[in-house]
DNA sequence: ACGGCAGATGCCAGTGTCTGCCAGTATGAC
DNA sequence: GTCATACTGGCAGACACTGGCATCTGCCGT
């Protein structure tokens, strides 16, 4: 290496594709939001970027990929949250804490352009069928993952006991359904609001009344 | 009309129809039972009922639409037997007794190619990760209707109190993939079985130890 | 410093889903 | 029998996505 000052340098061609890969999702948002989902195709997105449709599908699986990439993080933050938590803690506080702490985490984001593409998206998928459609499939594929997690705070085995994965299934699929629900009803509190409200909730169990403070 | 024997005679047209949708639904599922759901392509299903391309998608809206025909209907029925549950009972009750009713008359109905049909469907859903995106659309598309019902029986409004949303994303979505789950684990126990202990312990509060008999 | 290597990109052709459009045919109403 | 209506087929085309091949560029050993 030629001066050794940071700890790693990415490399030329590294740097390149991320940038790429940023201008990609940049574009793609601006146009989804100005649009549509629907109405944005992948040749418009790529002209954007100038790189050719080909390209776009190198670094993204679907159109719907390019949209979710900023959810699958947030999964990803929120599970590692999730495992850190004290151990004698019950499943569902757990994962409240850890999902509210990264919803707060993005409302308190300093640089504008994460803040604003993170609210972007929430819009996008609620507005979009086919992405909502495609962001449950994305939760659907880490089931395991999650339910693994799961059993182990709960000292059960997810193989033999089915508990595990109805908790997994609450959390990446009710919450998120219903925290879109809540926003739709006119209520503007913050997202980490209203999941904490959601988890608490099914922390009580639905069918008992809980005070919606 | 001709002679006033009948109700309502459907008129030939309408019957042909009938016949027509019925024979596109049941080559689907042979073909997609052989040779997978991604693998069988439309102009081959079209073309096992010697229709044109074209007039399978003036009956289907894709090819989703024709492997999930079924569970539209199940859906819809399990929404008429919780509405017709008796007044008083908690939500989640009546609807656990709405979804198990429907599973139960399911396996045991009388007529082979039904039942087949039900169970084909599943394990279809289960091996397409397309499919089951489609499934979660769908669902997401009913998802104001239910929570309108489960309002209703709250004595809420859904549009104030966003409680019959979460109610519904649970029912529309939790549930399913928890049961699915729940048959990958390896128990052969029928789903009616199965939905009947996910909606227990949704009922008694998830971090409450229930037991799973 | 040079040359080869591997990864990144572009271009092209092709598949499959799905949608308008227009014309032909069959059904039901009179 | 006649006519409006609904159903159908065929065609062209948009769009998402994939494989193959040629090209270029940053990377690395010598």
């Amino acid at each position: 290496m030629a001066y050794s000052g940071a700890v790693d340098k990415p490399g030329l061609r590294e740097r390149k594709k991320q940038r790429t890969r940023e201008a990609l999702i940049d574009a793609a948002y601006s146009m989804f939001c100005a649009n549509g989902f629907d109405a944005t195709t992948v040749d418009q997105i790529a002209e954007a970027v100038e790189v050719s449709p080909r390209t776009f599908f190198r670094y993204f699986t679907s159109k719907e990929d390019v949209a979710l990439s900023l959810a699958d993080e947030q999964i990803t933050t929120t599970l590692e949250g999730f495992a850190a938590q004290p151990a004698d803690l019950p499943v569902l506080i757990a994962m409240r804490r850890a999902a509210v702490e990264v919803a707060r985490a993005y409302e308190s984001e300093t640089t504008d352009s994460d803040r604003v593409r993170y609210l972007r998206m929430q819009d996008l998928i609620s507005a979009s069928p086919a992405l909502m459609a495609a962001c449950v499939e994305r939760a659907a594929a880490r089931l395991d993952e999650v339910a693994r997690l799961i059993g182990v705070r709960m000292g059960v085995d997810p193989a033999v006991d089915p508990r595990p994965y109805l908790v997994a299934s609450v959390t990446l699929c009710a919450v998120p359904a219903a925290v879109n629900a809540w926003r739709a009803t006119g209520r503007d509190a913050p997202d980490s609001e209203l999941i904490g409200q959601a988890f608490g909730l099914l922390s009580a169990g639905l069918d008992h009344p809980a005070d919606l403070a």
